[in-house]
DNA sequence: ATTTTAATACCGTCTGCCGGTATGTATAAT
DNA sequence: ATTATACATACCGGCAGACGGTATTAAAAT
């Protein structure tokens, strides 16, 4: 294939195959052979030029999938209008509410076949969005007193635990019923830390949300 | 090498070897000929002669991994002198107490480069440990008055998921103080629950084995 | 008790694929 | 014109698994 004057481009057709493989086959089971054949022409030396290996791949595809989250977890994080407790609530609405998550549960990933891409996410919630996006609120609401805990580090670690993997149907199977209920289970846990930020609008997008997945699985 | 009379000691001992390599190596970086080598003059066909593949073996290994805790689970779940909470309670302190933990952590598995090896464990907790051993307790303690919640399963599901995974030292590090503070909020989630049932011996105990994973790990 | 039959335990080689590398070549930038 | 970059191509060692074969045992038949 003729060289690209420019090579994002080509990068991005990369990753652009390479997602969507992932998604559809799991990480382990796509073979550089598997991208190629999708990449219209281009080859192995195009792949090898702009990674150095495949979980490189992995590591920029998963990149690009919680960019954009960061950024709208950063935006409300840095919000002077709102406190604490209500930045957090912010982030939930949001979070359901986030038109990508329609595109990626259209594709419909099979994580069960992709514990690599599962555990980079999985790692990624605590190593970095836990410490940079939610303990700063935490903290926040701690310092204006919508928040209490002696121990926001980890407080923030189990909400998202509970709130971006437990809940998240494309780890763990749940029927619109399951998701009701563990909806009610994590607003009362959210409520035994002085949390209480759910409400009826939130449950509904989100069974919404399941019974979008659950039609796209099937 | 010789035929064996008993092939459940071949399957054994294929086993022990491949737990001690998936721990030490992880998964993907152990190859079959990294088995047969450990494996005292058995032979690649003696392997596929009682293993279908290589993930059947993994399968295998985490099955008698968890056969164990599964046996103490049981027994605690089918006494007849604990209420539920009670039978909660011991749990916890058991699963702490288990020599067999030690054991593991001296090997300090690294499931940073064992995604697979982990995500069956995580998959083995919702779907099998949570609905088979903990919801039965639950249902007891609602029953006799010990525990309140309107949604045992998803409460089974998620007090696995912050205690087995989130608390597991070999999933995300932790230092004793990490540790310590994990505990706490642990604690203060169950009691929102209603479940008072974390004691100080509970946590001297974690720290503990968090400090002898950690110099294991070096 | 001996032979026959069949099932099982195990051996060792071979194959095709896979991730990755080395090297070559054409084109864009300077 | 020179250099740096964007690719192409040929190749490598290692890998999981398949497979044909052999030796041992157990069961059935004689």
């Amino acid at each position: 294939m003729a060289r690209n004057k420019q090579p994002e481009e080509t990068v991005n057709l990369i990753l652009d195959v390479s997602f969507r493989l992932f998604m559809e086959k799991g990480y382990e089971h796509t073979s550089i052979q598997d991208i190629i054949d999708h990449l219209g022409g281009l080859s192995k030396g195009a792949i090898y030029h702009h990674f150095k290996s495949k979980e490189d791949i992995l590591v920029a595809v998963t990149d690009r999938m919680t960019a954009e989250s960061n950024q709208m977890l950063a935006e409300i994080r840095d919000r002077a209008d709102l406190d604490g407790k209500e930045k957090l609530k912010r982030i939930f609405k949001d979070s359901i509410n986030r038109p990508v998550q329609n595109d990626i549960f259209t594709i419909a990933p099979d994580f069960h076949s992709n514990s690599k891409l599962l555990f980079s996410l999985l790692h990624d919630t605590i190593e970095n969005v836990a410490p940079n996006y939610i303990l700063p609120i935490l903290r926040q609401g701690i310092a204006d007193g919508s928040i209490e805990t002696d121990y926001p580090e980890q407080l923030a670690e189990l909400i998202l635990l509970a709130a971006n993997v437990w809940m998240n149907p494309m780890i763990f199977d749940s029927s619109e019923e399951e998701s009701f209920r563990k909806f009610m289970i994590l607003g009362q846990m959210l409520k035994g830390f002085g949390l209480d930020i759910m409400d009826s609008e939130m449950l509904e997008r989100l069974t919404e949300l399941t019974a979008i997945y659950r039609k796209n699985k099937g």
